[in-house]
RNA sequence: UGGGGCGUAGCCAAGCGGUUAAGGCACCGGGUUUUGAUCCCGGCAUUCGGAGGUUCGAGUCCUCCCGCCCCAGCCA
């Protein structure tokens, strides 16, 4: 029954590279389930490149009935922090992921590292070289010309294991003796030229304190620590090639439980955005970005409080594939994968953001009448909601256009719209600020035969906009969320500081903004559709009740905006 | 003129020698619509970085060339 064909079962979606050639390990016998892991060093917050390695691997345990371990490549304390161990946690637990069982740390394996390095020296496949920092870089050579052998290179094993202990020990300072690998100096891979193993660090490690004063480097510990995890396909991103035959070289000297193939992808790179942690951490020393979880970064915590939703970005993640190239993804793919699962999750309400005040001068003064909307036009099952209506509204700015051309399907003196679910209103006079000339209300009437929106005489009109009643509207803030940087690629000009591009507009705060009374008592983190207008999110930091804080977390496509610019 | 990778549409990405080169985003038309949203329908690569070659047949195989990315941390 084995087919050429690489397309899943149901025939959605072909499978990528790494899917294939665990199929085929699959189908080989080779393994008889997946493992997999999630291996973050704890010195940050998780970003969207992060996102997409989790969704593989996880993703590829999921599917093939394997597992995946969330692994901390905790190797060098003096970056890491516990505090950064539980927020990613958080994060994957947050995007839908579970590691069950299975939770490691490589510095629960420091013990066990150790004893391979004395295995390492005992094979001579390991020394003890005190050349400085500077020296080993001399003898490294350089792309073009092999490197010179440490004079320390053939110590005998005895001194070599009477030294190491003594690194351990804590009687070598810091930066006066390393454990090296012995290979090839000559290799054209300058990471196969004696690396390092071990160096020094009088730093206390936030799980093992101070009992270490040695510290493996990421080589030697990660390979490791697969082996020992018995993982199968240890998948990392292209900068990880040309380690890889250092991966193996220590399998292969070693004797160990398993030997993961390692197999690289391309990392995630995103328009107008950076993404390395040395730069968004920047970004939030310098106050370019109001921490971590700023609704403008594209951390998993900024993402979330933007109002990404989980299976928004998974459907990103697979929606961009995985592949060798290196590639730039359009912002607009993100925010086209919110767009497509906040549209069936969302609950529409109105909301207006920039109010300007109607008087519907035919609706008695006093009265208050409800009108009934819809939760979801799609789906009914979302059920209906009461909309309190009176002589009093307030319309979007941006609905009356005086002398509005043709197309302009909104409000204009003598042009009649339809308020959403409520009644037909014209519009029959402006009053302005005799000052300056500004828009100040609106007078409209309104046709008592139309509750509800339609009107028995069948006659039919081109707009309909949102509103809410004035005496019941609830203020707030809305704050809305533009790209953070002008360019597509922040990065691209070595000499240009990326943080000149940042955009100055990348955030705008509307502090009288008025939203249909049901919203109330809305949740931090609850997300709604503002008709008309995108999906926004109770911000879950600094929305208060009485006070409460919109986040747009995307707006909606528009065809209007598009047709106005051209 | 060191080594390792990668080139298919504006952006991703299938394609694994054999009909008219999947799909998504973007874009352009049209229809439905009490959101200028959603939804629906249609359009969008005579050509796969370039040039040769093998073959009845090449995006897929071979050769050469061109372009881009990564590597000289006691970071991961």
């Amino acid at each position: 029954m084995s087919t050429p064909d690489n397309s899943t079962e149901t025939g959605e979606k072909p499978l990528d590279f790494i899917r294939q050639i665990v199929t085929e390990d699959l189908a080989s016998g080779k393994h008889s389930t997946p493992v997999t892991r999630f291996p973050p060093e704890p010195n940050g917050f998780l970003h969207i490149g992060h996102a997409k390695s989790i969704c593989l691997n996880f993703g590829i345990a999921a599917e093939f009935n394997g597992r995946c371990h969330l692994r901390f490549d905790d190797t060098n304390p003096s970056k890491e922090e516990s505090a950064y161990v539980e927020s990613i946690k958080k994060d994957v637990q947050w995007l839908g992921f579970d590691w069950g069982e299975n939770l490691f740390y490589a510095s629960d394996y420091f013990d066990l590292l150790y004893d391979y390095a004395i295995e390492l020296i005992k094979k001579e496949k390991a020394y003890v070289c005190c050349l400085s920092a500077d020296e080993m870089r001399e003898y490294r050579g350089t792309l073009t010309e092999p490197g010179k052998e440490s004079p320390h290179r053939n110590r005998p094993v005895e001194e070599n294991l009477k030294l190491f202990a003594e690194m351990k020990d804590g009687r070598h300072p810091e930066g006066s003796h390393v454990l090296r690998a012995k290979i090839d100096m000559a290799s054209p891979n300058l990471n196969m030229r004696d690396p390092i193993l071990y160096r020094i660090m009088n730093v206390s490690h936030h799980r093992t304190g101070d009992k270490w004063c040695i510290y493996p480097m990421y080589d030697y510990t990660h390979c490791l620590s697969d082996a020992t995890e018995k993982i199968t396909h240890s998948l990392c991103t292209l900068e990880f090639e040309d380690h890889r035959p250092l991966y193996d070289w220590v399998l292969d000297t070693l004797e160990t439980p398993a030997h993961p193939q390692q197999i690289e992808f391309a990392r995630l790179n995103l328009s107008y955005t950076v993404m390395s942690k040395r730069k968004l951490m920047q970004l939030v020393d310098e106050n370019h970005v109001h921490g971590w979880d700023d609704p403008r970064m594209l951390t998993i915590s900024g993402l979330r409080r933007r109002g990404y939703t989980p299976a928004s970005i998974r459907n990103f993640c697979t929606e961009i594939g995985i592949g060798k190239r290196d590639s730039w993804i359009d912002m607009g793919v993100l925010e086209n994968a919110v767009r497509n699962d906040l549209n069936s999750k969302a609950p529409r309400v109105m909301g207006v953001l920039d109010p300007l005040k109607v008087v519907i001068t035919n609706y008695p003064e006093d009265r208050v009448e409800e009108v009934e909307g819809k939760n979801h036009p799609q789906n009914p099952d979302m059920g209906t909601r009461k909309l309190p209506f009176s002589r009093e509204i307030y319309i979007e700015r941006s609905d009356f256009l005086e002398n509005a051309p043709r197309k302009f399907f909104r409000l204009d003196i003598g042009r009649e719209v339809r308020l959403r679910y409520a009644y037909f209103i014209t519009c029959n006079a402006v009053v302005k600020d005799e000052a300056t000339g500004e828009i100040t209300e609106l007078h409209c009437t309104y046709d008592p035969e139309t509750y509800g929106g339609n009107a028995p005489d069948g006659r039919k009109v081109k707009g309909t906009i949102h509103w809410v009643s004035a005496a019941h509207a609830v203020e707030c803030e809305v704050r809305l969320y533009d790209r953070l940087f002008c360019v597509e690629n922040p990065d691209a000009d070595k000499e240009t500081d990326f943080k000149e591009h940042l955009n100055p507009d990348s955030l705008t705060s509307l502090t009288s903004c008025l939203v249909e009374p049901s919203l109330r008592d809305a949740a931090p983190g609850t997300c709604v559709q503002f008709e008309r207008q995108g999906y926004f999110c109770v911000d879950s930091k600094d929305s208060k009740p009485g006070a409460l804080v919109f986040n747009r977390t995307v707006g909606l496509r528009d065809s209007w905006a598009k047709r106005k610019k051209k």
